[in-house]
DNA sequence: AGGAGTTTGTGAACAGGAGAACAAAATCGC
DNA sequence: GCGATTTTGTTCTCCTGTTCACAAACTCCT
């Protein structure tokens, strides 16, 4: 506590601006559970509350929060409307964000149905697809146009964020002319890796590794655990 | 450094059984790389190829395999079909899984009819919706029974894993009946944080989640990069 | 006003993963 | 047969993230 001013630096630069990474991904959880218990009327929370309703401990979602700043009372808790709001400057949801989504197949209508984008400031600026003959199909109030559209739309409302739900195959030539147009965000769910310009960022979900993931652990949760009935024989394919 | 007995037991317990979650979670991003691979024909690639191909660094690709075994040969590389039987028989694909969806939105029917989940051994044995007008409908080749059947299907077929595509509310609800039924892995893409007993596995995907975090990354690139115009003023909630 | 009880914010120890670097082991050319 | 070359498998170091534990700070009750 005398004098360690190396040490202190990396300290205050973080804590100044940059948040770490795993809690970045945690900010956007602890919010949803501010909402709700906004909903049902709660104004004051303890990060024990908070983090039961986050599946998370409250340690965590502590030193999580103090990132941010001090925003909490001690011997009280955290104001839910107040810390709420300040999340959501921390993640930029106080300003809108334009997107577009490549793709319109099952996942891209599905997208453009879900209302969780909107209630966030994510407006989505048009739906996108290969196929001309779909133009002028609608899903959740948005339109599909035709993929020369791409740069125009980019251009004209500011996109920032692009979606891609195209098959694996096209992934690739869509973010690179996503990126050429102006995009700088790109959310990917095409089973595929797609490699942009540093800069850019991008976030891959993908449905079927989560499977994947899933199906590691229950083989490792034994044979015996795992069936209903364990039949002697030869699993039938 | 003379003589670690405790740090050696860490590193062969490791070994032994137990691959790092992180690997876990590259492994079917290797072998959709060496899928790739096969299909155009190669039979032998190196680290640096399939690292490319996956989109990591060759280093921590070898060091991934290196937890499943020396399935390499040095000086040459890996054998493509090998690599693959021995990464699908760690994940548990070279068996079949049963599969139930519940909740058949727009995400239900967009996973209903995605190809990705059969061939990699996924076998949907049923889709489930709490609209009972809903019973008949089909989607890629299965077809929508009624909630009250959820017990008797996962019994019957010995489901392991179950997939959620509810609303948020309806969430916690139905992994307490897929887990009391006997499945013990969920993967859910419900907005809502799911509790359940321990032993079993949730995986979380959470659309809206991903896309706040690049809005967080793409506030920090600065307002001059970001917006198409940035006024001066304060910003405009 | 002052002590008892709560709850936050954070320092410090610990665990886990990433990347660089290199020794071991295979092939190839002569 | 043997050295040169290639590429794997692994060790070591660094860095990020998690958890524990506790002092600081606030409220409430008497």
């Amino acid at each position: 506590m005398t004098h360690a001013p190396t040490q202190r630096m990396r300290t205050e630069a973080r804590q100044g601006r940059g948040i770490p990474e795993a809690t970045v991904a945690r900010l956007p959880v602890y919010l949803r559970a501010l909402t709700a218990s906004s909903d049902r009327g709660v104004s004051v929370a303890s990060s024990q509350d908070l983090a039961t309703a986050a599946g998370v401990n409250s340690a965590k979602l502590r030193k999580d929060l103090s990132y941010l700043g001090s925003y909490g009372t001690r011997g009280v808790g955290y104001d839910v409307e107040y810390l709420r709001y300040q999340i959501s400057r921390e993640l930029g949801l106080t300003q809108d964000w334009a997107v577009v989504i490549v793709g319109i197949g099952n996942l891209g209508q599905a997208l453009a149905n879900y209302a969780g984008f909107s209630t966030r400031g994510f407006r989505i600026m048009a739906l996108l697809d290969a196929d001309p003959a779909r133009e002028g199909e609608r899903f959740g109030g948005h339109e599909i146009r035709r993929m020369t559209d791409l740069e125009d739309i980019v251009g004209a409302h500011g996109v920032s964020i692009g979606v891609i739900t195209t098959p694996a195959a096209a992934a690739q030539g869509v973010a690179d002319r996503l990126v050429a147009a102006g995009v700088t965000s790109i959310l990917n769910f095409a089973p595929a890796v797609i490699s942009v310009a540093p800069g850019i960022d991008v976030r891959k979900v993908d449905l079927s590794i989560e499977l994947q993931i899933l199906a590691y652990h229950e083989q490792r949760k034994g044979p015996a655990t795992a069936g209903v009935t364990s039949p002697p024989g030869v699993e039938s394919a």
